[in-house]
DNA sequence: GTACGCAGGGAG
DNA sequence: TCCCTGCGTACT
């Protein structure tokens, strides 16, 4: 507690800045959300401690005001860690918390009114009703929008009632104000055998308190959700706050239900595209402490909770939870932070765990909870490979241009059993994570490739759009026909979405299909049609990049076909493996979850790749240890751990001349190593030259501090920027 | 991050 | 001389 005249340190939501010192004109706690101006502009900052009186006293301005919201003590320990932990400065954590527009502006109010005098004004009929609504309700005031509905008069007849003095201004109260559900256990779900033991285990930490890790490690259909909802009540009941955390494209009205099912109300949900007016009302609601349980993406953790109790993760293994701009951070790694110095327990929830969560089980470190039976009986699919080794796929003949073919990418075992699907009056998926049509597009002459002027990518050719399009800036370009070097013809290697919906077009006439992509699925709604559409049987053949992968389960969905299963095991990234590992089985996830069988084929040119036949024969674990052996002989995570430094300028001298100077500061690093600089997998993106450096050490060496004092040893011209990515997972 | 002041260069 | 730009600095 501090009080008035006191020198405090107040932390400001900016991205160089590590707490400034004020003075108190009110009484506040650690934690508490100021009003103070720095360089004459007003910012909301919290106080993080006493000032450090390093500053002169004459310079020490006075705290403009005391808002009513504060963090918790564990908050404020937890920013001033993680800013540690990922490099960023403690004034960029505290803004992924503070970023909410007119937070702290009074809530917008509305008007309401009762009848004025009606002598000498003429009553129409409209009017009548408005005045028996009145009656009806003992003359109570009320709001525009309530005389509307409940008179079932225009807005027209209102507003001239008011004008006229008919409707007089009485009262006024928060407009919209969020609806607060009290949420209740409904007993709609009887747990089995193993959701009982894992729902009983987590409630004991819950009970009893203090930091623990449960992983829930079960196939989709083992019931995790529910076990975790149980969870989630007895946190809320407690009068803990509760954060259910998901992939973006995981907040499904699918989900939805099944929360308001259990717990009698839908729940809050906090995801990037809410209205400027939704995000500060939820803000303010869950400061406040009126809303306790929020199902959410990564950027939920952020919120100003009030006795956070319990966070669940749900698809722990899922890369979105890794905030790669804007500061580097892993929403899984600061939850369990978060719940260390909180002293509360989390649940980490996947059918594919990532290495790091499996070797925190190894070690004793997190408790695993294994969920084995599927409900309702439903069997797992059956996975086999197709290899492509000296397949020759059938060309077809796109519709729109019937004197051309075009080189077909659906094996003949594929379309066989997509053939025998669609016969017997089932659905199709076929997966394929590239977008647009085509994704080189090349001169057939003289090797000229079409590739974007910013950045050091081809360009990938969209017909729907009918241009180029370059996947690393979004930058649009004509499609040509010919090629700009040689004026000979161009021609299109390779195959997206878009060609595979032509082939399937080509190949299976009337068959009804539809591409779902980042490109075509613009917004959730978009995708709950989707997913309306499948359900409802008006598609046959839904293609799709990894947007479809996720949550969504499709009863008369009996084959899952993946056009290109070894797209991921390609590049340097020593996470492929797991990652390809952990996406075909999701997928594969996908089919049959009816009382039909499933059937997955993978078209694969390494059928004897370790992925795929661990893949096949549901040899999870054993590919996992095999895997995690191998990171271990090598020393990467979760056995050792990695920092990024990437280094961005627009001046390619610069960036290179920095980089120099840097590697030639570089500090004999104790248990740790410095490689670099190289040219970034990318390296230019938007026109900007980018190098990185790669710093690696055993896990338990403490490298954060060591990179700092190395950084701080050179000058950052202007115009370079540095970025720190702490466990990185893009090596792009 | 961002406001501000300073130095250097081009146009008038 | 004026103004624009780039760069460095400081913010409590």
């Amino acid at each position: 507690m501090f009080h008035v005249g006191d020198i405090v340190k107040v932390l400001i939501p900016n991205a160089v800045n590590a707490g400034y010192d004020y003075r108190l004109n009110a009484a506040a706690t650690r934690g508490q959300m100021v009003r103070v101006t720095v360089m004459n502009r007003a910012y909301v900052g919290i106080i993080i401690g006493p000032g450090d009186g390093v500053i002169d006293v004459s310079k020490i301005k006075p705290v403009t005001e005391v808002l009513k919201y504060s963090l918790s003590n564990a908050d404020v320990d937890w920013i001033l860690k993680m800013a540690e932990w990922t490099m960023m400065a403690p004034g960029a954590v505290l803004r992924l918390i503070l970023n909410v527009p007119d937070a702290f502006l009074p809530p917008r109010q509305e008007i309401m009114y009762t009848m004025g005098p009606i002598d000498g004004v003429r009553m129409t009929d409209a009017r009548m009703a408005v005045a028996d609504a009145f009656a009806a309700n003992d003359n109570d005031s009320m709001t525009v929008s309530d005389i509307q509905h409940i008179a079932r008069v225009s807005g027209a007849v209102v507003r001239t009632m008011i004008k006229n003095n008919l409707l007089v201004p009485a009262a006024s109260r928060v407009a919209n104000p969020l609806n607060i559900s009290i949420y209740c256990d409904m007993g709609t779900v009887t747990l089995n055998a193993d959701q009982s033991a894992a729902a009983a285990e987590i409630g004991r930490h819950i009970d009893a308190g203090g930091f623990s890790v449960h992983v829930l490690d079960g196939v989709t259909g083992s019931g995790k959700t529910q076990v975790y909802f149980d969870a989630a009540w007895r946190a809320y009941a407690a009068g803990h706050g509760v954060l259910l955390m998901m992939p973006e494209i995981a907040l499904t009205a699918q989900f939805m239900d099944r929360f308001r099912d259990r717990f009698g109300a839908p729940p809050v949900v906090w995801h990037s595209n809410l209205t400027a007016a939704r995000r500060r009302d939820i803000w303010r609601a869950v400061a406040s402490g009126d809303v306790r349980i929020v199902v959410g993406t990564r950027s939920a953790l952020f919120l100003p909770w009030q006795n956070l109790g319990l966070v669940v993760i749900d698809e722990e293994h899922d890369g979105s939870y890794k905030q790669e701009d804007m500061g580097n951070y892993h929403a899984r790694d600061m939850a369990i932070l978060r719940a260390k110095i909180g002293g509360f327990p989390v649940v980490l929830a996947s059918a594919t765990p990532s290495a790091e969560t499996l070797e925190n089980v190894a070690c004793g470190r997190f408790h695993c909870m294994k969920l084995t039976s599927r409900f309702g009986g439903a069997q797992m699919p059956t996975i086999e490979t197709i290899d492509m080794r000296g397949i020759k796929c059938q060309d077809y003949t796109p519709s729109d241009a019937p004197d051309t073919l075009r080189a077909g990418t659906l094996s003949p075992v594929l379309c066989d059993a997509m053939r025998d699907t669609l016969a017997a009056g089932h659905q199709v998926m076929l997966f394929i994570n590239r977008r647009g049509f085509a994704p080189l597009v090349q001169c057939r002459h003289c090797g000229w490739v079409a590739s974007c002027p910013d950045c050091t990518v081809s360009m990938t050719y969209h017909k729907r759009m009918g241009r180029l399009m370059c996947h690393m800036c979004g930058r649009t370009a004509p499609m040509t026909d010919v090629c700009p070097e040689c004026g000979l013809g161009v021609t299109m290697r390779g195959a997206g979405l878009e060609k595979i919906q032509e082939e399937v077009a080509a190949k299976f006439p009337g068959v009804r299909t539809e591409c779902v992509s980042s490109d075509t699925m613009l917004s959730r709604a978009a995708l709950e049609r989707l997913v309306a559409r499948m359900e409802s049987g008006a598609i046959d053949v839904v293609i799709g990049t990894q947007i479809l992968a996720k949550g969504h389960h499709f009863p008369n969905l009996t084959l899952v076909g993946v056009v290109d299963a070894d797209m991921g095991l390609f590049g340097t990234d020593f996470r492929a493996a797991e990652h390809t590992f952990q996406q075909l089985f999701q997928v594969a996830g996908r089919a049959g979850r009816g009382d039909t069988p499933g059937r997955v084929l993978m078209q694969t040119y390494q059928p004897t790749h370790p992925v795929m036949t661990a893949i096949c024969a549901g040899a999870r674990d054993e590919f996992m240890t095999t895997d995690m052996n191998a990171r271990r002989t090598a020393g990467m995570p979760p056995y050792g751990q990695l920092i990024a430094i990437i280094v961005e300028g627009q001046r390619e001298s610069v960036v290179q001349k920095f980089c120099s100077d840097l590697a030639a500061a570089a500090p004999n690093l104790n248990g740790g190593k410095i490689m670099g600089p190289i040219m970034a997998g990318v390296y230019q993106i938007r026109h900007w030259y980018r190098m990185r450096f790669l710093i690696s050490g055993a896990r338990t060496a403490n490298l954060q501090p060591a990179v700092k004092h190395w950084l701080a040893k050179v000058r950052v011209p202007a115009n370079v920027r540095v970025k720190i990515d702490v466990n990185p997972q893009n090596f792009m």
